[in-house]
DNA sequence: ACATACAAACTAGTATACAAGTATTGACAA
DNA sequence: TTGTCAATACTTGTATACTAGTTTGTATGT
């Protein structure tokens, strides 16, 4: 049977489940709170439940499925705490990537960022937005090489998509991208300069603007966060 | 059967398994590379291949072992990326922590500093490692609740677990102590002060003790480190 | 109508059996 | 002695069957 993305033969049966799940959740097309099941996902992909077990383990540990025993599985939902949490390392992790570009950036690096910073100017005028995401995540992972800190990156990323997730329920994000790209704007020019106090500022400002969307995202959707009394 | 450490009825079978290698492994009792396979463990606890099965996955998620598919299973070696992203890492936060520390340190809080330095002097004078180990983390700990921060401490144990195993190879570990506890006073002066920057200062300073250690012991623990040319 | 209890239908956890890939070892030939 | 190749003994991956706990719905008694 194996109905759906049975791409490479390189991806076991694991990864194409954990790898579906991820993108389903991720992109809200499951929302938090969705209870799912080993036997309902084996069946849909056909396999035993065994594998499915694994791939729940591996969402496990990502952060995106909660496993209740015995009682069910379902989509994590979003926590204040742990939106604290990430926007912290996040922070602190950006900040010492900064000092570190802004130290050691040569032409080559200031001709990235710009190049960079051109393309999602091009992205957003094209309403292309998806490029445009993509694009973000560029920027900041060329800040990181940059500073020679690629595993900074990796951090990044993860701290990244679980925000990434909560923002879909935002509104009015065509709105605010403009402001994102004087952002990445401000940032290179202060990297370029070799200022690293002014980089990490400019990276600080970036990154609260993040902060009144989250706000109103809990706001408007209470259902999918936790209670906060127990947890 | 159930030959080993069946305690609680509260853990479950595999909580145990994870308990109990990740101990094996973090204490050196099970070297870097040795290989280890789910019916063996299977075997040692008198239970099937599944719980071990998913006692791996967790491990695995936290970088305690590497599974090499139809090949075996391996405890993890170390590597010179992930310990300088860890030490990044750990950099990153721990400044971040700091300064929120310096900026919201009350007398309560300088008191909880002062009785972390007083109690781990305590241990070193009475040749109680383990205590002094353990206080080590109070005083990272209590760095983090002070800058209201206490999601800060869970990266913090993480990364500092990594190294600890690492430096269990390490030598003239007692001649260090008074070193690290003169570090942890000029921390929690500097902190008690108010004084952000200086806190930075003495807390990346803290951390670099680490440094030479760490390059002592890859030269001499070589088996133990993965090839960098692949990896 | 309502409450309680019991039974059926979920859930994940575990055990066993088999499949598929890899490494090792030994025999055999050059 | 050395190289090649095949059989064998591993490894993890997957499928099926069964266990145990939870929820839910329904029937029954008040």
């Amino acid at each position: 049977m194996k109905s759906t993305s049975m791409g490479g033969d390189r991806r076991s049966v694991v990864d194409d489940i954990v790898i579906h799940l991820q993108r389903e959740i991720s992109t809200l097309r499951l929302l938090p709170g969705t209870r799912i099941s080993e036997s309902e996902v084996a069946e849909i992909f056909g396999v035993s439940r065994q594998p499915v077990r694994d791939a729940f383990r591996k969402l496990e540990s990502l952060d995106l499925i909660l496993v209740r025993p015995k009682k069910a599985t379902e989509v994590k939902k979003f926590s204040a705490r742990a939106i604290e949490k990430s926007r912290f390392v996040r922070a602190a992790i950006e900040a010492a990537a900064l000092r570190n570009a802004a130290e050691n950036c040569d032409s080559a690096g200031g001709f990235q960022l710009d190049a960079c910073v051109a393309l999602q100017q091009k992205a957003f005028v094209e309403r292309d937005f998806v490029s445009f995401a993509n694009l973000d995540y560029d920027f900041h992972m060329a800040i990181c090489e940059i500073g020679r800190v690629p595993y900074a990156f990796e951090v990044i990323k993860t701290e990244k998509e679980r925000v990434d997730r909560l923002c879909i329920l935002g509104l009015s994000k065509e709105e605010r991208m403009p402001q994102l790209i004087e952002d990445h704007k401000d940032i290179a020019a202060a990297v370029k300069a070799g200022d690293a106090e002014a980089a990490v500022a400019a990276g600080m400002k970036h990154l609260s603007r993040l902060d009144e969307t989250i706000a109103a995202i809990r706001k408007n959707n209470a259902a999918y966060f936790v209670d906060e009394a127990n947890s």
